[in-house]
DNA sequence: AGCACGCCGACT
DNA sequence: GTCGGCGTGCTC
């Protein structure tokens, strides 16, 4: 219609009919603090989505509300371009969601709330312009006639006969069903005890009550015979479940499709990654969150959130149940359960006949090792595979060597971007190169020492490919497999090598944290466990925690369906708490041990901490504006109501200074209470935006850090 | 964050 | 004479 230039003039001053237009206040992705006001033609509601003019472009922003009289000067408000009225408006539930993250993580509500969005939802070039074609959402419906968005199983697999529960099992799952309305339910059991099955009677039972089912996992792509388990085993009104999936590895249309077959309540489950805890799900019944512990649960940019701790705090919102399963639960969990604030179920044994592997630790500081390995580590293979078993050397470090070295001189590889070592990989071919695992940077091997020309360049330690080297000559009959980073890069190679595994076509498999997640092999009797220590050593307070969580994680890969199954740990201190706890898989003793350590030196769960990071070119500057942000409160002390609860300590650089140019800085916040934290950071959150500005300073403002 | 305006340096 | 460097100012 708007053709002609004096139609486009009617938009711009609508006729003044009397109450012919509203106010709508917007909520858009731009980093500045507050809402935007504009006026709009009904009919809009709360909760719909709307193109504005902003500047000199438009933008799609989110009506949060519809207020009496605009924040501004009525003459300064401009006019709703188009209201899309393509998808139901978004719940009241989500926006109170997108509102509580926002003010927890202290960002602007709109960019807190549309990057939770599938981007054809918020991208203006896909509703104007000369390829829209009545939007994404009329394009994705054409479309689904041929592909549904999402799958659903034929009424004969789901037939498929649901095991008996054995009565921790049970005693769970009607824990879970006698929950009137809201509660926090950890389940505690360790790998193979049957938390699946819980989840999946409470899903059942969720489904069966006419409600949706949000089902969060840490990494889907590591868990895919999840998605057929799930279809295969639940009913929906006499009908085999649908169910949508969702995690960032989708394409566009494909997340497009999940998403708004979950706000649209067709999808009544949602199997998904942290981003799904932001679906909306007008009937969302219960929500159901694995592996709770993992940290990939933690958004590491932009608002970096805890989808866990959403997934609770939208449950209780809603008054639906939430189930936390873990083997390791996280201490800020755990202390939850110990108080009662969360009920707690046990799983206490294997639920399938399998037992506990046995844990065996190899001190290796009077040993004279081979390569890293060793002799009790290199024979206990040897028996392995000889009984046709699979044995598995799971090591955290990916590469040929972490750095290499000049005999003569005492050169090291080092990348020229960061403070970090270059380290070799071996290519295909002999091809060698130094590469950076925190900047990407490649680059040949030099043949000679770049300082003073000596030809005796040696490798420093090993990765996995030194160690599938150096296993191929202790065992060369045996057929050896790598899966770590490198060796899983191109699509489809991670499932490809999975499968040879499975099939039993490998012999000894070497990995990194890869291989300790999801995957269960049925053949594996042994594992072996090579530079755990530096893991415990690793800079900060939750290192032995998540040392602990990966030992227990990479254990039950051992034995999981035949008994006798073995865990070998090589260590220079086996008298670590953790190491103690592990040969006794003593979750409960660590998690003791751990909480007495925290409350006596008071860090979490027992405090509360934010972490401002600062990054600039030269680290000096990172310094200087976190000394002066660190000042803020003490210059304007009126404004800081709590600030005497709060301690700021001093700025510090990060363990790696320099990323690809960049140095960085950073400085902890912390309290023993958590309103506290939370009103001292709404106000300081402001001053700094101020204080940047000017700076040439990049900063974040991370709550809840989970590595400091 | 974008996006434009604006005021000084080297080039077809 | 212009193309273009990125400083700074604004967005309901």
């Amino acid at each position: 219609m708007s053709v002609s230039s004096s139609s486009e003039s009617v938009v711009s001053y609508p006729d003044k009919k009397a109450g012919a237009t509203v106010w709508v206040r917007v909520a858009l992705d731009v980093p500045l603090q507050g809402l935007f006001d504009y006026r709009c033609l009904p009919p809009v509601n709360q909760g719909d989505r709307v193109i504005v003019p902003f500047g000199r472009r438009k933008l799609i922003g989110v009506v949060v509300d519809l207020p009496a009289f605009p924040e501004l000067d009525e003459t300064l408000v401009r006019d709703v371009d188009q209201v899309l009225g393509d998808l139901p408006a978004l719940p009241a539930d989500w926006l109170r969601l997108a509102a509580f993250a926002a003010s927890y993580y202290q960002r602007p509500l709109g960019e807190a709330m549309l990057p939770t969005l599938p981007v054809p939802l918020r991208r203006v070039g896909a509703y104007q312009g000369k390829r829209s074609a009545g939007g994404p959402v009329s394009r994705l419906d054409r479309r689904a006639g041929k592909t549904p968005a999402f799958s659903k199983a034929s009424a004969q697999e789901v037939a498929a006969q649901a095991p008996v529960l054995n009565t921790a099992q049970q005693t769970a799952v009607d824990g879970i069903a006698q929950l009137a309305g809201h509660g926090v339910v950890l389940l505690h059991g360790v790998t193979g005890s049957g938390k699946t099955e819980v989840y999946l009677h409470a899903a059942q039972a969720t489904l069966a009550r006419g409600k949706q089912v949000l089902f969060m996992v840490p990494e889907i792509n590591l868990t895919p015979q999840l998605e057929a388990v799930l279809q295969s085993r639940l009913a929906a009104g006499g009908e085999p479940c649908a169910l949508a999936v969702m995690h960032s590895g989708l394409a566009d249309g494909e997340r497009l499709a999940a998403w708004v077959a979950a706000h649209r309540g067709r999808a009544r489950v949602l199997l998904g990654t942290r981003m799904s805890v932001f679906a909306p799900m007008p009937e969302l019944g219960l929500i159901i969150v694995d592996e709770e512990h993992d940290t990939s649960y933690k958004q590491q940019e932009g608002l970096r959130y805890s989808a866990r701790d959403l997934a609770i705090w939208r449950a209780r919102d809603l008054g639906v149940p939430v189930v936390l399963g873990s083997a390791t639960p996280s201490l800020e969990t755990w202390r939850h359960a110990e108080s009662g604030h969360y009920q707690r179920y046990t799983l206490p044994d294997r639920a399938r006949a399998a037992q506990m592997p046995r844990v065996r630790l190899v001190d290796t500081r009077r040993l004279d090792l081979d390569q890293g390995f060793s002799p009790q580590l290199t024979e206990a293979i040897g028996k392995r595979i000889q009984a046709g078993e699979q044995a598995l050397v799971f090591l955290n470090r990916r590469g040929y060597a972490p750095v290499v070295n000049c005999a003569s001189c005492g050169w090291v590889s080092q990348c020229p971007r960061c403070t970090a070592y270059a380290v070799l990989h071996r290519g295909p071919g002999r091809r060698n190169t130094l590469q950076c695992h925190h900047c990407g940077y490649q680059a040949r091997v030099p043949t000679a020492c770049p300082d003073c020309g000596d030809q005796d360049l040696k490798p420093m330690g090993r990765g996995t490919q030194r160690v599938e080297e150096y296993l191929a000559e202790c065992f060369p009959e045996a057929r050896i497999a790598r899966i770590d980073a490198d060796s899983t890069r191109l699509k489809g190679s991670a499932q490809a090598l999975f499968s040879k595994v499975h099939a039993g076509e490998v012999d000894i498999l070497v990995g990194t944290q890869m291989v300790a997640k999801g995957h269960d092999f049925a053949r594996l009797g042994l594992v072996g466990v090579l530079n755990a220590d530096a893991m415990l050593f690793a800079q900060d307070f939750r290192a032995p925690e998540r040392l602990f969580a990966q030992l227990m994680q990479v254990a039950g890969r051992a034995g999981r369906h035949a008994a006798g199954g073995e865990v070998i740990i090589q260590t220079d201190y086996p008298d670590q708490a953790v190491y103690q706890a592990l040969l006794r898989h003593d979750y409960v003793g660590f998690a003791k041990y751990g909480l007495a350590e925290r409350k006596a030196v008071g860090l979490p769960p027992f405090a509360y901490q934010a972490l401002l990071t600062a990054e600039a070119p030269a680290l000096a500057d990172a310094l200087a504006f976190l000394a002066q942000a660190r000042a803020l409160p003490e210059q304007a002390s009126s404004s800081y109501p709590t600030v005497s609860a709060i301690t700021l300590y001093d700025p510090v650089p990060l363990r790696i200074v320099r990323v690809a140019h960049v140095e960085r800085a950073q400085l902890l916040v912390e309290s023993s209470s958590r309103p506290a934290l939370q009103s001292f950071l709404s106000i300081w959150s402001l001053a700094l935006h101020t204080l940047a500005r000017g700076a040439r300073i990049r900063y974040h403002l991370e709550i809840d850090p989970l590595e400091i």
